[in-house]
DNA sequence: GTGAAAGCGCTAACAT
DNA sequence: ATGTTAGCGCTTTCAC
């Protein structure tokens, strides 16, 4: 067809050639470049040589239909420029590089039925999926991890295995802070309510709020993106409150601006706390007071977890770990006394 | 519907199934399938009544070995962090999803060794890949693309489609809105060198600077992270300049940070103009001119660009394409008169 | 329009 | 330790 004088685009090479330039048996090359080990010292050597020298690459794809493992893992997150990921997405494609996996990188959309969907749709080319912020019901959950191996990130599920950051462990940190400030009246502004974080970080400060005998309320729900921030903002302003926990940096940042916009001071008249350190949170203005999370360690562990999850194929649904990494309270310029 | 519990992990339902259910042949499944058309409406309607009846997901590692389609994209950008990179990422996920393909996210870590290894390994695996930062030399680039369908955003090489963020022209604006402002000595703050757009910015900058007969030099180069903005900022006030042209936002906002903490006034004492209008540039302190470019759009750009490269198999390699997308300067707070 | 048959490249039992 | 033999699930000639 398109014999090319130059031969380029020529017939790729498999295994097969580098059997027949070695004299072995197809099969014996599979094993020699697959598990080496379990072929002759010399043998491999040869078949090594030959396949660097025929300038061989596996084609993954037939592997995946033999073996059944495909060596890509699938990372779900909820809406890609939230800078949250950012952290996710790195730790996590450094661990799966590090272990010879693919990253496949999806963007739900803040939709339980579009992460469902794709998951299912895609179960059989994954060898695994991390859900960094599932929208997916308990039940719903539960069921694909029987389909799929699964981790999750700051969703607690029964049977699934997962990795909390325990910003509501911080919320305590933070509710101190405020409240040694002189603050006595605590807003939390909500975010999402399909996010799980979300209801377990307002526990957090009600709970702590009370313990300090400090009145704690809430305003939203507010997407956690930054132009919700103006709605937050104003909303925050209306409950004469002197101090607000804000679910997200996004929202958080997004307040700052609208609070500046209608020249309220922060701290002078409204402290404000926000969750995550995200990018941008450093060098927003005023710099933002916020809970530090370990987002890319997250990652990191999560991918350990998922790979141990599939070469230990643990028969024991029940030997479910969940690991919990621990937040701080980063001051900043935007908490401070109250007036 | 939903499994049974006893039939968990059950054999995946495959066209043979559907086909014994049917009572037709396998092959007249997959053309059902996969090319509607070319079968009778009546089967049609029954294979797919099956197919969803048995609730029925394609093996796409088996298309992929017979078909040689995989229906899956790379995108690589040189590093994952930078939120640059968000817009890309999620232009080209749109238009990919809308397309029916998935997105294969790699980070090459700014190298261009690995970046050709990879595209090398998983070529096979691979329809086509996006290059939106590329560090290879043009050779390099113009042999892989033989190898594999490839678009670049921002950088220009024969023989390989592109799209390129027209930065160079919106720095002629940049500049007339510092000569505008008295500026009469401007810097250049130098990115990478293994980067493309680094190289054309800076000629632009010193062919207009030349126009409107004022000095143009450069300090660096920087490696275009945040951190570098200390060193770039320290660079850029030693050399008396009140004006400065920055690579990237990212350095920019480096370079704001080091001033404040320096007590260099911005724009009091040093005007700044980043390029991107990145994530962060409308709300770090001061917040930043700059070049806005239309980033997710070359992101959607690029996949159209080649997704009908894919289907056109335009047998003419010199039939290339090359789409210039503009920009524009964002004023913002960063920039002013001279002293 | 549909069926039969031959693989795609590789892995995984079984033999040896 | 290595060779033999079947497929994995799908697409794709090629007949009919």
């Amino acid at each position: 067809m398109e014999e090319l004088p130059s031969a380029k685009r020529a017939r790729p090479v498999t295994i097969n050639d580098i059997a027949a330039l070695t004299g072995v048996a197809p099969s014996t090359v599979s094993r020699a470049l697959s598990k080496p080990g379990r072929v002759n010292h010399a043998t491999r050597e040869r078949i090594e040589a030959a396949a660097r020298e025929l300038n061989y690459v596996p084609n993954t794809q037939a592997r995946a239909l033999s073996s059944g493992r495909t060596g890509t893992i699938a990372v779900l997150v909820s809406a890609i420029t939230n800078p949250f990921y950012f952290g996710i997405i790195r730790g996590t494609q450094q661990q799966l590089k590090a272990a010879g996996y693919a990253q496949l990188l999806i963007d739900t959309e803040d939709s339980g039925e579009l992460e469902a969907a794709m998951l299912h749709k895609m179960r059989r080319s994954l060898d695994g999926a991390i859900l960094a912020a599932s929208r997916l019901s308990d039940r719903a959950l539960a069921a694909l991890a029987t389909e799929i191996p699964l981790v999750t990130i700051n969703r607690n599920v029964r049977g699934v295995q997962s990795v909390i950051i325990d910003t509501p462990a911080g919320i305590g940190q933070a509710v101190e802070h405020l409240v040694s400030l002189g603050h006595r009246d605590l807003i939390y502004v909500s975010g999402p309510q399909s996010s799980w974080p979300n209801e377990a970080r307002w526990q957090a400060l009600r709970s702590s709020a009370a313990r300090h005998g400090v009145q704690a309320r809430r305003a939203g729900p507010f997407p956690a993106e930054r132009p919700s921030g103006s709605a937050a903002a104003d909303a925050v302003v209306n409950t004469k409150a002197t101090a607000c926990i804000v679910f997200n940096d996004l929202l958080a940042i997004g307040m700052l601006t609208r609070l500046r916009e209608r020249g309220v001071r922060v701290p002078g008249d409204i402290s404000i706390v926000g969750c995550d350190d995200i990018f941008g949170a450093d060098f927003c203005h005023p710099t933002l007071t916020t809970l530090t999370a370990p987002i890319e360690q997250a990652g990191r562990v999560s991918v350990s977890m998922l790979l141990s999850l599939l070469t230990d194929r643990l028969p024991d649904q029940n030997q479910r770990r969940c690991v919990v990494l621990p937040t701080h309270l980063t001051v900043r310029e935007s908490s401070g006394p109250i007036a």
